[in-house]
DNA sequence: ATATTCCCGACTATTAATATGGGGATTATG
DNA sequence: CATAATCCCCATATTAATAGTCGGGAATAT
């Protein structure tokens, strides 16, 4: 269940990107600064984000990247699927990446693990950047007061 | 998200194991017997298992594993706990396994990510063998009438 | 023209998952 | 008691996935 650090680098970024409005583009540079993300890395994950549709970019002083669509439409699971792949804990059960399998037919596996990858992607679709952005303001706006 | 094969090996063994009844011990053979799974491999998985307090153990003729508590009392949650470690996404948020984060007091991620576990620990708490033997039984019963 | 930044593909390193193998200990049975 | 079945433990090998690095090209602002 574990998410990939490749992943968590992703969100983080993301969430950075969405922090900083709408307009404005973010390099990579601005983003792995400070961080302990390696930049050459994250660089490889945003060109999957931007191709996926996620990020837009633009080259030159000034460039980076920014959020292709509202912060309140890119859902956790959109994101967790491009980065790490399929959201069900067998194949068998995944609607993006679905495998048949030997035992299925008599399996008294899958209904339940279907189960599991319907709550699973169930709450991760209701989560957005937007959200995240939220509770980080929320944390922020507590300890400065 | 995913299980690991060695999880899926476990959980598949343990259901069938459960699908047998109480006081029989099942035999590494026969379980994997059939099936895909490498004898050798679901040995070391067992004595997992068994270390662990969800199987007991005889060696010779007759001999083998069975679960040591009613199939009601196990859930997918311990099973895949003690197999695949961890269910949370990150470690900041494990109950089992945390671990602190540079980042924690001012993350975005991690109420989210709480969210996340707390949702799959949920549903994989709820679920036990018995359930599965329950669907499994059905299925059977669907297609033999 | 130059500096900044993204773009793309290849490569390497590290770690984790998966699997195999040898040999010892326990137990039932003839 | 001898034998065969079975679990137990430890070490090693194999394979695959993750994480990270590198070189050089293309776009863009100033």
């Amino acid at each position: 269940m574990k998410l990939s650090r490749k992943c968590d680098y992703a969100l983080r970024a993301l969430v950075k990107i969405a922090l900083k409005g709408d307009d404005e583009y973010t390099s990579i540079a601005e983003i792995t600064e400070g961080s302990d993300i390696p930049s050459r890395y994250l660089e490889q994950v945003f060109l999957q984000l931007k191709n996926a549709g996620v990020l837009s970019s633009k080259a030159g002083p000034g460039g980076g990247y920014r959020l292709r669509r509202e912060p309140g439409e890119i859902t956790f699971l959109e994101v967790i699927r491009l980065v790490d792949g399929p959201v069900a804990p067998v194949r068998c059960v995944s609607h993006t990446a679905y495998e048949e399998c030997p035992h299925e037919g008599d399996c008294a596996l899958r209904p339940i693990m279907s189960d599991v990858r319907e709550a699973i992607a169930g709450i991760l679709a209701g989560l957005t950047l937007e959200d995240a952005c939220r509770r980080a303001g929320l944390l922020r706006g507590a300890v400065e007061r």
